[in-house]
DNA sequence: ATTCATTGTGTATATTGGACGCAATAGTAC
DNA sequence: GTACTATTGCGTCCAATATACACAATGAAT
């Protein structure tokens, strides 16, 4: 994308992808203790989610993870597609530089969400933007499209997701403690959970290994750090990772 | 669409339809406790799922709605968008009669599952099928592309929905018993339940209303017959119908 | 050494879920 | 009509799980 100039884009963009196709990526990130979302500033001067389109030859989840690589610079990122917006009018108030461009039609959005290690993220704008940055959940700015529902309903579905899959710990550091994945969660759902209760809850999921380390320079008694542990999960889930009936 | 030559359809539908779109419905009755699947038979022989193109105007919803109506005669059907399926070469061995048509690319197709009452349709072919029947779905034959896949998916999801939306009753007629209903849920989560504490899961919803009739005419008890009660279900709705967290 | 917010672990209680008992009932057999 | 049988409606009991809460240990600050 980066040897593409911007008139090629606009004008031939077609070649390389598909019509009335596009990906919208909802990049989560966690930082002191509040929930985070990736946002570009489009060269109109508004801002929108990260996204992308998909080429002749590539499958739409190939299109989300090259976005996403481009825009974090990380690789191996948990990615889930959990809705696709298709209203004709979605794109209200569209403004494309080049009119007779294909970019200035209808197109069909396959929502995605990420979580990502906030740390790790090297934001990088994309040809179309100037500025990429995290912004706040609480406190997004006034967005293009139906951005802020693409937004929502990403969190949303985050928030079943996490009933059945805990998959939480993809926006923490490699180790983390107790407190920290009870801050997380308590972010992500917006509610004050039971410190002993939620320990318990998680601890029960089998997916943890507790390392000997503490976390340190705190002012109170340190906490145990843990590190999500891949081949416990996999186990856990074969046996049926508690869900209904 | 019916006014459409099929020529006209093949040579000139992009005037009308959103290329490289579609929409794949999968519909599913319950008759004989057996849950069904309705296919179509396609022009050149295979089975397929029941699908659709975008109009230019048309929300993708909408695409939906419309191929649903014209293939069972039913309208206000219970839908749901559970996933899109986007890999490059999931229409391996497509046949399109005419190769330069704008049918013969790559397409991505947003999957669709509905909830109909079987007794109630009435099925019809579209335009490029001679035949529209329901399928055991232990028993749907080979069938084209990715639509197999695109079936398995479904019913994961509808499992998956049933756990925390008990929309299940979308499948039985309006009055309908306890033992009608747990034998629906036994036969699409394939396993076997207690009767008394199937009847108590269901009651505690309060979503349901008994009549004073019942169900005559069975060698033994007759068993009471209940109906929806959809001002209960958004009652209950809004209480927050058992979720995590 | 004392203080204090925080952490690790445990218990007590409430709620839910699953296994099962039993009387009532609608048709069948005689 | 009477006995029989499979099914239904309603209930109980026990285990599993979830929730509320108690208390000692810790580590930095004073």
């Amino acid at each position: 994308m980066e040897t593409i100039h911007l008139k090629d884009f606009y004008q031939r963009g077609d070649q390389v992808f598909l019509p009335h196709v596009s990906v919208d990526c909802v990049i989560f990130g966690f930082h002191e203790n509040q929930l985070k979302v990736l946002l570009l500033k489009w060269k109109g001067g508004q801002w929108c989610l990260p996204g992308g389109f998909v080429k002749h030859e590539e499958s739409v989840d190939d299109s989300a993870v090259r976005t996403l690589e481009e825009r974090t610079g990380l690789d191996h990122i948990y990615l889930r597609q959990f809705y696709t917006f298709g209203h004709p009018n979605r794109e209200k108030g569209k403004k494309i530089p080049d009119a007779r461009s294909w970019v200035n039609k209808r197109f069909i959005s396959i929502g995605y969400y990420a979580l990502v290690e906030f740390s790790k993220v090297n934001p990088q704008p994309d040809i179309l933007s100037t500025e990429c940055r995290w912004w706040d959940i609480n406190k997004v700015p006034a967005l293009i499209y139906d951005h802020k529902e693409i937004i929502k309903k990403a969190l949303e579905s985050l928030r079943m997701d996490l009933n059945d899959h805990p998959v939480g710990y993809n926006l923490l550091q490699e180790k983390f403690t107790m407190p920290e994945l009870q801050r997380l969660y308590e972010t992500i759902l917006d509610e004050s959970l039971d410190r002993r209760n939620f320990q318990k809850r998680m601890l029960a999921l089998e997916i943890f290994e507790r390392l000997k380390e503490r976390r340190t320079g705190g002012a109170h008694k340190a906490p145990y750090l843990y590190r999500f542990d891949k081949k416990k999960y996999e186990r856990a889930l074969k046996q049926g990772l508690k869900q209904g009936w």
